[in-house]
DNA sequence: GTGGTCTAGACCACC
DNA sequence: GTGGTCTAGACCACA
């Protein structure tokens, strides 16, 4: 997980990118202690407030889980963690329009479809890089 | 091409989404002249200054051409529309990150490619599933 | 010489600059009739008022020289011309502007002095390009 | 550096040579934070906006970078530093014409030349006359 | 008519 | 504190 704070990008959005990946990639597994505040804030580089505000969004979404006195964890996959409207329909808008950026940017409609297939994974045969 | 100004984005990102989408759409051929800043910004309710820098930065992306004391046309981006590598970057930056959020919302590669398929058609010939 | 209406400078001196340069190549010579404002504004697709305003200052400059009723023509460089303060200072300026934007571009303070060797022609004897 | 607000020149591009030309001379390092916005506006008598767009412009040709929320900071180009084919072409584009307004203007090759060294130090070696 | 620049002053997100 | 966005309204050069 890298911060740049020259990306544009808020750095608790960076914060939140970094510790979902890490959860998808296998790094972080349901039930284990995240660093503590300080001590995050230490490694990135970043301020306090900045990985309280990451903790705090990404535990409203479920993700994580702060047990007071003893610390933050991994949120259980298995929870019954409902889709929420809001953030699918802000979702799918962000998504046609990175679409529509892709295409100006010259990649065709078969080559983002490819590019999907790629990141879910599952039947990559024969697709084109 | 509509302007939601309770949307939370930029206005200027809006207008410039909605262009290069009208443009995609056919909606907009190349060599076609743009509303003026000033008409543009009666239609869309926003101030022109707005507008102005909506087309400032379409024009450094190339995607419109302006004629000082003509006005503003889709460009024709003939022969040399050389991808360009640092935008190309930063996209797949986005892609990964919208990818990791589209996996935490629960949806399928399917639903995914069927939003791309919605906006732009859906002729997949050349697609490996 | 070739009018780029999109490339944001002024038509009419893209004008004025297009026929001095015939002038230093030679392609016009000293007493050599211009052509007609009408029928320069259709060889160059602008609006005959561009060209007149061209001309004009062109002939504010001593560039060029309008005989009533004859037409204009390319003033002889033998002429008292005396060097105008202002327009001295001007290029002044601008010299020094576009060499720090050479030097921001990576061209080495060597490069630009050989640039301006280059086209002062005379000695250009082991000038590296 | 000293804003002119009446010679005619955009203000903000003024700021913008100014910049650029304290950092070429080294009274501004890499890494150095620049005036905040409100601040240089203050120092140079002009409005906030104006020193925003400059920084704006000065940060898409990597001369500055931004961190939200702290600041704007002059560039590490570090190894990356790519010269840009558009903006070189540009460059010489203006160069072309300069030279010729100097013919006409009656200037000699080493008067530009000295008006160079007068800018940047006088160490010529390497350079033929 | 067009876009380009500038000002004044407001509100916001981020750190 | 910082920069980012938006508005309102002005003036200018260019075609």
């Amino acid at each position: 997980m890298n911060i740049n704070p020259t990306s544009g990008k808020p750095l608790y959005e960076q914060l939140m990118f970094g510790i979902k990946q890490d959860i998808l990639l296998g790094i972080l597994q349901p039930g284990d202690k995240l660093p503590s505040v300080r001590e995050m804030a230490q490694r990135q580089l970043v301020n306090p407030n900045t990985v309280a505000k990451a903790y705090k969004v990404l535990e409203s979404q479920e993700v994580i889980q702060t047990v007071m006195g003893r610390g933050t964890f991994v949120a259980t996959h298995s929870e019954t963690r409902q889709i929420d409207a809001r953030q699918l329909k802000k979702f799918k808008t962000q998504f046609k329009e990175l679409m529509t950026e892709g295409m100006y940017l010259g990649l065709t409609k078969n080559e983002l479809i490819n590019l999907i297939n790629e990141w879910y994974g599952g039947d990559n045969s024969g697709v084109k890089d």
